[in-house]
DNA sequence: AACATGACGCGTC
DNA sequence: GGACGCGCCATGT
């Protein structure tokens, strides 16, 4: 049977690896694809967490309103905001149009990625 | 055990 | 759009 002992914070972890180059993601979004549904502040945290030595794309990770969750000005807000530049998505005081940068996986797609 | 704190989200006004 | 309130829940004090 398809493995469901990867934790939690692993199966997030694991979607986010998934958000491809110029696209992104919401917390909500990306905790429902990982079968944790209401649970959005659990993947700001999960992310928090991360391994550096994964490499996580986590600046594709934004709010629902498609806006950086980081304060302006903070280093981290401006680290996002130029990662995301880097890669040809437009960012306007912090905000990203979702209608033209949001991920859409397909279900083929994440049947066959998913590890859970 | 009891609060406070978030890289959140949603409904309402 | 902006401001609140409330639900959510792992962590830290």
């Amino acid at each position: 049977m398809i493995s469901a002992s990867l934790s939690p914070m692993a199966r997030i972890w694991h979607i986010v690896g998934l958000i491809p180059e110029g696209k992104v993601s919401s917390y909500g979004k990306v905790a429902d694809l990982a079968g944790l549904p209401g649970r959005a502040r659990y993947v700001s945290q999960a992310l928090k967490l991360a391994p550096t030595e994964l490499n996580l794309p986590w600046h594709r990770v934004i709010n629902s309103q498609g806006k950086i969750a980081f304060a302006e000005h903070t280093p981290a807000f401006i680290e996002q905001m130029q990662r995301l530049r880097s890669e040809q998505v437009i960012v306007n005081r912090g905000r990203v149009a979702l209608s033209n940068y949001q991920w859409r996986p397909d279900l083929a797609t994440l049947v066959l990625e998913l590890p859970f």
